[in-house]
DNA sequence: GCTTGCAGTGAAACGCGTTCCATAGTTTAA
DNA sequence: TTAAACTATGGAACGCGTTTCACTGCAAGC
């Protein structure tokens, strides 16, 4: 592999000089610019990457934890930040943990071992503090908002109270809701707006670790079962919602007649299924949170609240529909 | 920051120990080896990554170029290998081309500055001898079959041959097939299979440059206009024949009485439909291609054909159902 | 005419871990 | 007893690009 010196030695030059011509630097005569390059050609260099990171100390990639690289959502944040790191010629490394905590570890290991210049962390298990323990290392980010640490979210609260007003709106008083992880904090700030919004709030109708189409015909058992219906549930998640209204349609029930249901994303399911749900610009939140772990003084903390749509489907409406 | 050196004078031993102890070599005497470990805790030394892989001249690295990352199948796929880089401390780089060539040959370049030890290419636009010139710097898998390359694939030639004895078997002979992009490979020999296998096959049937829901409901708008229309389309993804069976639910037709339709990829999406589909088991696909690229003999030429399975739902049925 | 200041260039150090090779003390096999 | 085979250890080179610093010419400023 022909190096930089190879280079030197055939176009009469310092390797200094070879470096400049690679860097652009202007201070390099037409001369020897021109020499450097026909060596370059002449010989076939290319530049060792893995030279460059070493020396200037930065490998220009940033590490993206998460906990599922196929799940919709998170897919569509590593959608932008890829498109992100594309444009600033930034590389990105994943790391799917499953929410494992030992993986989530090595995931920080490599920022301590300079694998990556930083950190996004989509969604973790482990506590919070563990994870900016190793903020000495380089910036990290997260998808969740978290106080003192820069941030990219969505305000679930806000989002879910729009849900809840929504299906007021609509009639509804009798209203139920789906969680995933139990005690995660966008878990916490979604019950909290289901307590703070909801008059009749009920912990019988909180249905929780819900994350799968499965889940969602759990939930549809599970409501089936009782003496005491909600009328509407608002899940956290389309998948949830579809396995909900599937499974229940398939028992011969009517969505959104018997149970009206608001889903949660703006997935493609929502869209197939016609389903009322409430969007999330996945990829924005995965661009916003490349620049901020990018930026040059990654230091200060800051959050950036993501704003949430409500779409309007088929699969919500009043409690009594006039015919 | 600390390095290796520092270590050796705190340690009083050389930098070789050094090197042994954190290689586990076993040339160590205890007290050296607990000398050095000592220093490590110490001085709070982590190694430097970037450093090891200059060094080894390999960066345990493999870069990976799909068009998008938020595709379901794409997303499986690179779950496959997320697990199996984990799981053999492999790092993995994600490219999205967007299918635009000038971002392609990002990603070639990447393997040729050693970036990347190796990549994996889950398909592409660029013309496969093009990239094949980038195998000297690192060895090169597909995820669709050429000759002559290392790839882990689907026969889709079989796979579609599934799909359309399927709908002759319940009785169908009109049968239409949607097609991706029109010249790659997977779409021709899906039409070598139409044409092979389906007597009354016309170029009327064939819906070409269908990706998409939307491109679903096209095909749906097309197939309403057409005087002489198929009874059954097999679709190449299951998105499109979501978006075909949705539009045209909506416009009063039953699926599958008036169209029976196949899906394929065995998503989320069909399962949801109950469709069906011929379902393809993508993280599999990862996961053998990591294999591939990481494997010894690299530079041997490897085929790895990946099974489909047809999982029947309720959206495809006889001609003249018995009711 | 003399001081600044900038263009142009290269030697050498730097970032940092790995590995080749030489050296020396021990064992083990013959 | 002696040669062969290990075990231990370290100096120095290596992989390779960047950057600091010193230095030479020249031209502009006063």
């Amino acid at each position: 592999m022909t190096n930089i010196r190879d280079l030197a030695h055939e176009a009469n030059v310092s390797v200094t000089t070879v470096s400049r011509v690679l860097n652009d630097h202007p201070y390099v005569a037409k001369e020897k610019r021109r020499a450097v390059k026909a060596a370059i050609e002449k010989l076939g260099y290319i530049r060792n990457q893995t030279a460059v990171h070493l020396s200037i100390g930065q490998t220009k990639t940033i590490g993206v934890m998460l906990p599922f690289v196929d799940h919709p959502y998170h897919a569509a944040i590593l959608q932008g930040i890829a498109k992100s790191a594309f444009e600033k010629t930034y590389r990105f490394l994943t790391w799917q943990t499953n929410y494992v905590e030992e993986h989530e570890r090595t995931v920080l290991r490599a920022l301590a071992q300079r694998e990556v210049d930083g950190l996004i962390i989509v969604s973790h298990s482990l506590p919070t503090a563990d994870i900016l323990s190793y903020e000495q290392y380089g910036p990290i980010v997260f998808c969740e908002l978290h106080e003192a640490v820069s941030a990219v979210y969505i305000n679930h609260y806000s989002a879910f109270r729009k849900g809840l007003m929504e299906l007021q709106r609509l009639g509804h008083t009798n209203i139920g809701i789906c969680l995933g992880r139990s005690d995660s904090t966008n878990s916490l700030a979604r019950k909290q707006a289901y307590h703070d919004f909801v008059e009749q709030a009920s912990n019988d109708w909180v249905y929780e670790q819900t994350l799968t189409i499965e889940d969602g015909a759990r939930v549809a058992a599970r409501w089936l079962k009782q003496k005491q219906r909600p009328s509407a549930i608002l899940t956290a998640s389309d998948h949830v919602a579809a396995g909900l209204i599937l499974e229940l349609r398939k028992q011969g029930y009517r969505i959104p007649e018997d149970l009206s249901v608001i889903g949660f994303d703006g997935s493609d399911l929502a869209e197939v299924l016609s389903m009322t749900t409430i969007s999330i610009p996945y990829d924005v939140i995965g661009q916003q949170a490349f620049s901020l772990v990018t930026r040059q003084d990654a230091a200060t903390v800051r959050q950036i609240e993501i704003p949430s749509t409500l779409i309007s489907g088929l699969t919500a409406q009043n409690v009594h529909p006039v015919h």
